[in-house]
RNA sequence: GCCGGGAUGGCGAAACUGGCAGACGCAGCGGACUUAAAAUCCGCAGGUCCGAAAGGACUGUGGGGGUUCAAGUCCCCCUCCCGGCACCA
């Protein structure tokens, strides 16, 4: 037996080069750009350079990161090492939405006050994301639960109760059992808590804070026109959202008795061309008109108390589609200002108090929902319309009833007095103008937008900077006695109404006015607030006499390029938009809308399902960047998927794009040397090239084209990231060629824009090779951010093509584009392509051209 | 019901203005290197059929129709999936 038993333990290592190993080069490069806080910085606004700003959405200060930060921030990352190296005076800021409910649960459970559960989450958040590499200025950072931020919230809400933009008003709020607080509209998920999915809200009466966004109704959805940088989808819901609708208000008198809700009915309606059809009035359940004309006849009352607990069930519930219509009878009558005509008035369980006025003007003929009523309890139905235009002659049956209920608009009246024989357009034109001149009507713009709701009853949030005094009422805290700072010896209970009440250091205060003994609102703002204004915070973070610096902000809005989740497309961003219309008319900014460019990416799932610890599919950031690096981790996440798709993980995937880096990787090393040659250049004597180097030369150029054509437009990293590694693998396949030295210039700009092209996907390896190729006396602790991108010459980068045009009897009947490698392939198709022209021409039909593999290989004639 | 987005191999996807469908990657198979493995490098690969092989034929982008020399892409109709809105007068 052979002495074979003697094998080392540790077979020899190879050249610890020669392994792509991402956890030392990234602890490597990790630390020297934490050595260096002014790395990331943007310059100030007095620089030279255009400006960029890119933004990703701030994150709440959940514990940890997940998967849909690191995608998000990998996007923005992206963007901005791109228009760094495109020569732009970036801003790429982050922060923390640091206020908010799951604090005050974490403090329930864990016994931690709220702001050391917070600032910790925060302090842990900031190691992920720095261990990302993402090229964050943290001088800017902004956490909204410190003084030095919500004090402007308050200074916010002192200038918008200055406006008359805050008010006051008791109403009714839903009210989510579960957190026990109140919800906006907003947060109201078809019935249940936008937090909680499977608790339904229930009504209270609360005094409340409310701001005037509606006072903006119309610009706000104006202005959305302006934004043709935001997807469709973001515009369309913001647009429904708003929910603008153009009528007429229009009285109708109560016959007979009336009580204190007034003599008449106020009705809005977007049809005023239907009135002759018109033949009841309905009204809201809760309408306030209804108490006075059924008096006390107790079976009325019951039935109208029935229909109103009915309504709100179905709402709370989300089953209003599928209730039946019905209603009742008031056994009252108005007056159609119009035809003098008594109608009806009902109670009818499908009118909403909250839209228009309450009431409306039924037309059973040309609605569907008043057809339905109608048949069902015998209410008159009148044809007002005809499905035939002004002055065209009846078509045979014409005069037959169209089918109802009939609702197109390009038609024309009938059985309306003056009116007939009008279009419709017409004919709201003329009514209008009628019902106002006869003092009953006025043309009317109705929103679906309510004002917003912004009081809490929370601790975890920002003081709301108002009094109240015995004599002198509500009084706002003055502004020099800002901030209105947030207790912290508050015990956090999930009991409802606010903590701060049970505080009597916070609640008792001194009244301003009178001196006397005031009581502090213990409210605290809606988390929407702070995010409202946040970015531009960013612009002049250290700002302590105003929210922000104006100049500052001038230089740096509109944010160029905003990037988050679809999920914020209607609340934040409509709040926002809100809030910067309002900056702008105190003078602070002189935008109208603060956001250029939205993109909205898409979720990151698992086996198909949303990531979620019920689910347990959850990945972690942090083991991704363990076993594969940050570099794989982030690359995978642009990779994988275009970035507006959700993307499924999977980590064989992540596994794949750590091979390619380490591809690149030793590619470079292996051939690297530190040289001057710059990115530009000129090679003599390319005609010489053997065809295998003159193609990978055009690889470089196409594939510096594509990536740099996505960054413009498509923002396909996906088919970036697969552009390099299409490069990367014909650079394999030409090792041998382009490593002769003659070809040593060349593979010195091949490996040069390689190392360029992939810094916004893999910042850390970019950087570990950059160094491979720098002369030793240049250092390279910039994170390759100022570095300029490569440049392509459109010239090599072209394939070499023939155009070849089919023509029969002088007509082109088609029109080829056809690669060719060489120009002997080129001659040779020409003459393929000649003789194929020629028996077709001779009167014969083209059934088909085949081309294979780029080369035109036969016309099928007949 | 209305609006928006989708449907392409075993999987994630690509094909930008109609012009070689499936780039790139994963998983798979084969080879080289190695005592062996890992790592790495090279190759194969939509499906069905013919052929020993080289190669060839047919078929193929949710379904049906159409326009075109040419359709994943344009037009008409339909099915399914995802997201948003919804008695909005």
């Amino acid at each position: 037996m052979a002495e074979t038993t003697n094998i080392p333990v540790n077979p020899p290592q190879r050249q610890n080069e020669d392994r792509y190993d991402p956890q030392r080069i990234e602890e490597k490069w990790h630390a020297r750009w934490q050595a260096d806080p002014t790395l990331f910085a943007a310059e100030p606004h007095s620089s030279k350079r255009k400006k960029y700003y890119v933004l990703e959405m701030l994150p709440y200060p959940s514990g940890a990161l997940h998967m849909g930060h690191v995608r998000n921030y990998a996007i923005g990352d992206a963007l901005a090492r791109y228009m760094w190296a495109q020569g732009y005076n970036v801003l790429h800021p982050m922060g923390w939405d640091a206020f908010g409910l799951p604090a005050e649960n974490a403090a329930i459970k864990n016994k931690v006050p709220p702001r050391e559960w917070t600032l910790r989450n925060i302090a842990h958040m900031k190691s992920q994301m720095k261990r990302l590499g993402f090229s964050y200025d943290w001088s800017r950072e902004v956490a909204t639960c410190l003084p030095e931020y919500y004090r402007w919230n308050q200074w916010f809400f002192l200038k918008l109760y200055e406006k008359g933009l805050v008010y006051r008003k008791n109403s009714k709020v839903n009210w989510c059992p579960e957190c026990a607080t109140v919800l906006a509209n907003e947060q109201v998920v078809g019935g249940n808590c936008w937090r909680h999915e499977d608790t339904p809200v229930v009504q209270r009466e609360l005094e409340q804070w409310f701001a005037r966004t509606t006072q903006y109704s119309d610009e706000l959805l104006r202005d959305l026109e302006k934004l043709d940088g935001w997807p469709e989808k973001v515009r369309t819901m913001q647009r429904n959202w708003i929910g603008r609708s153009d009528g007429v208000l229009l009285d109708f008198k109560v016959d007979g008795p009336t009580g204190p809700a007034g003599d008449k009915v106020t009705v809005f309606t977007t049809r005023i061309d239907t009135i002759y059809g018109a033949t009841s009035i309905q009204l809201a359940p809760e309408h306030p008109l209804v108490a006075d004309l059924i008096g006390n006849d107790p079976s009325l009352l019951a039935k109208v108390g029935d229909l109103i607990s009915e309504q709100r069930k179905a709402r709370d519930q989300e089953e209003v589609e599928s209730m039946e219509k019905h209603g009742v009878f008031t056994e009252r009558y108005a007056i159609n200002p119009f035809t003098q005509e008594k109608m009806p008035i009902w109670v009818a369980n499908y009118i909403l108090m909250g839209y228009g006025t309450g009431a409306i003007m039924s037309v059973p003929a040309h609605d569907e929902r008043d057809y339905a009523f109608a048949q069902k309890y015998g209410i008159d139905i009148k044809i007002v319309i005809l499905p035939r235009r002004t002055g065209e002659p009846p078509a045979p049956g014409e005069e037959e009833k169209p089918m109802l209920p009939y609702t197109a608009k390009d038609s024309m009246l009938i059985n309306s007095g003056d009116f007939n024989e009008l279009s419709n357009e017409e004919a709201m034109k003329k009514m209008t103008a009628y019902s106002e001149q006869h003092g009953f009507g006025k043309a009317t713009v109705t929103y679906r937008l309510k004002d917003w709701g912004i009081s809490r009853q929370r601790y975890w949030g920002t003081p709301i900077p108002m009094l109240y005094c015995e004599k002198d009422g509500v009084v706002p805290v003055p502004e020099n006695q800002l901030p209105v700072l947030l207790p912290e010896n508050v015990e956090v209970t999930l009991q409802g109404g606010s903590p701060l009440g049970r505080i009597p250091e916070f609640v008792n205060a001194t009244c301003p006015i009178c001196g006397g003994a005031a009581r502090r609102e213990t409210d605290t703002m809606d988390t929407f607030v702070d995010s409202s204004w946040y970015f531009y915070r960013y612009t002049s973070p250290h700002s302590n006499d105003k929210p922000f610096d104006t100049a500052e902000a001038d230089y740096w809005f509109p944010i160029d390029q905003y990037i988050g989740g679809v999920e914020h497309a209607i609340l934040h961003l409509i709040y926002s938009r809100f809030w910067t219309k309002f900056m702008r008319d105190i003078g602070l900014v002189h935008n109208d809308e603060p956001v250029q460019r939205l993109f909205t990416q898409g979720m990151v799932i698992r086996n198909g399902a949303k990531m979620s610890k019920s689910k347990g599919n959850v990945v972690s950031p942090d083991e991704m960047v363990a076993r594969f690096g940050a570099d794989a981790t982030r690359a995978y996440s642009l990779f994988a998927a275009p970035p507006d798709r959700d993307l499924d993980w999977q980590e064989a995937g992540v596994e794949g794009v750590h091979r390619f880096l380490g591809r690149v990787y030793r590619f470079v090393m292996k051939h690297g040397r530190p040289s001057v040659e710059g990115y530009t250049y000129v090679i003599p004597g390319r005609e010489s090239w053997p065809a295998k180097v003159r193609a990978l030369e055009r690889k470089m150029h196409q594939t510096i084209r594509r990536i740099t054509e996505d960054f413009q437009g498509r923002w396909h990293f996906n088919t970036s990231v697969a552009a390099i590694m299409e490069f990367v693998n014909e650079l394999y396949a030409a090792e041998a060629d382009v490593s002769e030295p003659k070809h040593r210039q060349l593979l010195d700009v091949i490996l040069r824009n390689l190392v360029l092209l992939i810094s916004p996907f893999a910042p850390y390896l970019a950087n570990e090779l950059w160094e491979k190729l720098s002369l030793p006396d240049v250092a390279v602790p910039s994170a390759l951010l100022r570095h300029r991108w490569p440049d392509y010459n459109p010239e090599l980068a072209k394939e070499e093509e023939i155009e070849y045009v089919v023509q029969i009897n002088g007509k082109v009947k088609a029109r080829l584009t056809v690669a060719a490698e060489t120009t002997e392939d080129i001659v040779r198709e020409q003459a393929l392509a000649d003789q194929k022209v020629r028996a077709a021409l001779e009167g014969k039909q083209i059934v088909k051209v085949i081309v294979v593999s780029g080369k035109l290989v036969n016309i099928v004639v007949r």
